[in-house]
DNA sequence: TGCCAGTCAATACA
DNA sequence: TGTATTGACTGGCA
């Protein structure tokens, strides 16, 4: 029952007879929930915690492109940065003039956090008034261009802040997601928007995850010349095997499914063993694709409510 | 073995 | 056309 006050409404009982149509049963909704009840005792309530493990790989292709490029123009362009800015100056590159944060040199703070040993970090705000020089820069080699987005940070990032940060950019500079995702983050458009939408804390977040803001919030220092000059670098897809691939549909739930589905889901979001096959059974499809359906569910309603 | 987080990628939606 | 949603897959963990 969807109410919150437990008077069931029109759609409630009409819902509820779906659900004892589709199901199957001649009985009551409380069959279903005392299924569902049976499926707690077979374990599904244990809990696990991930460790995050290996970070995502650099920028290497896009990078290695953007250094190519400018080696070819080298001997004209003296003291040119990756990005084609020119120096003035005596000092050589480094990272951290290159727009890191002091900090940056220091020890990442990226690595596995369990729930048991969660700590509270504290949140250093992105300062977005100390833009890149980028006149200084020059003679960059492509592990040194790597290392700024991939550069580790010794605090706290505020999650939300650098993806609001990063979503006011896009916006003003007329770039999409996609774009951004694909050649900034080397992660998909959909992926971006997830994480865009609903940014979960810094502390709560595993190393892949982690990683993925320390490239945004890296980003977030480079010059818009040097910005662009990576969004506007050949696309080397990461994809390339991928697009040669079969397309595969995507298999949808129907209507009448769905509705069967979310009912148990709100009696019950972790249903045994023994349900998920008769639930499968009765829609002909996989117990993978029941499993996931309550898997997926669980997940992003514990995100959205972040 | 089942759960989880992270992720991809098809597709629904505005 | 760009963004949001979501089914499915992967690898790590206990």
């Amino acid at each position: 029952m969807n109410t919150a006050n437990g008077v069931k409404t029109a759609m409630d009982i009409e819902e509820e007879a779906t659900i004892k149509e589709l199901v199957g049963k001649d009985g009551s909704l409380e069959e279903i929930v005392e299924q569902a009840e049976t499926g707690l005792e077979d374990g599904f309530l244990d809990y696990f915690l991930d460790d995050g493990e290996t970070p995502e790989d650099p920028l290497c292709h896009l990078l290695d492109q953007i250094c190519k490029e400018n080696a070819g123009e080298k001997d004209n362009k003296e003291n040119v940065d990756p990005f084609g800015n020119r120096s003035n100056g005596q000092q050589s590159y480094n990272s951290v003039l290159f727009g890191l944060y002091p900090d940056q040199q220091a020890a990442s703070s990226i690595g596995p956090i369990r729930l048991k040993e969660k700590k509270k970090m504290v949140s250093k705000p992105y300062d977005l008034a100390a833009p890149v020089d980028a006149s200084v820069h020059r003679d960059v080699t492509a592990p040194e261009v790597r290392h700024i987005l991939d550069s580790p940070v010794a605090d706290a990032i505020d999650t939300k802040r650098t993806v609001g940060d990063v979503n006011n950019w896009l916006k003003l500079n007329g770039v999409n997601q996609t774009k951004f995702a694909e050649k900034v983050l080397e992660k998909t458009q959909g992926h971006f928007s997830v994480i865009s939408r609903n940014p979960a804390p810094w502390e709560e977040l595993l190393a892949p995850e982690k990683a993925v803001f320390v490239r945004m919030h890296n980003w977030m220092k480079l010059s818009d010349e040097e910005k662009n000059k990576i969004l506007n670098t050949e696309k080397v897809s990461m994809k390339k095997d991928l697009q040669e691939k079969e397309k595969k549909p995507r298999f949808t739930f129907s209507k009448e499914q769905m509705v069967v589905l979310m009912g148990i889901y709100e009696i019950n979001d972790r249903p045994g063993k023994e349900l998920i096959e008769e639930l499968a059974a009765k829609f002909s499809l996989s117990f993978n694709q029941i499993k996931d359906f309550f898997l997926n569910r669980r997940r992003r309603a514990k995100k959205s409510n972040l």
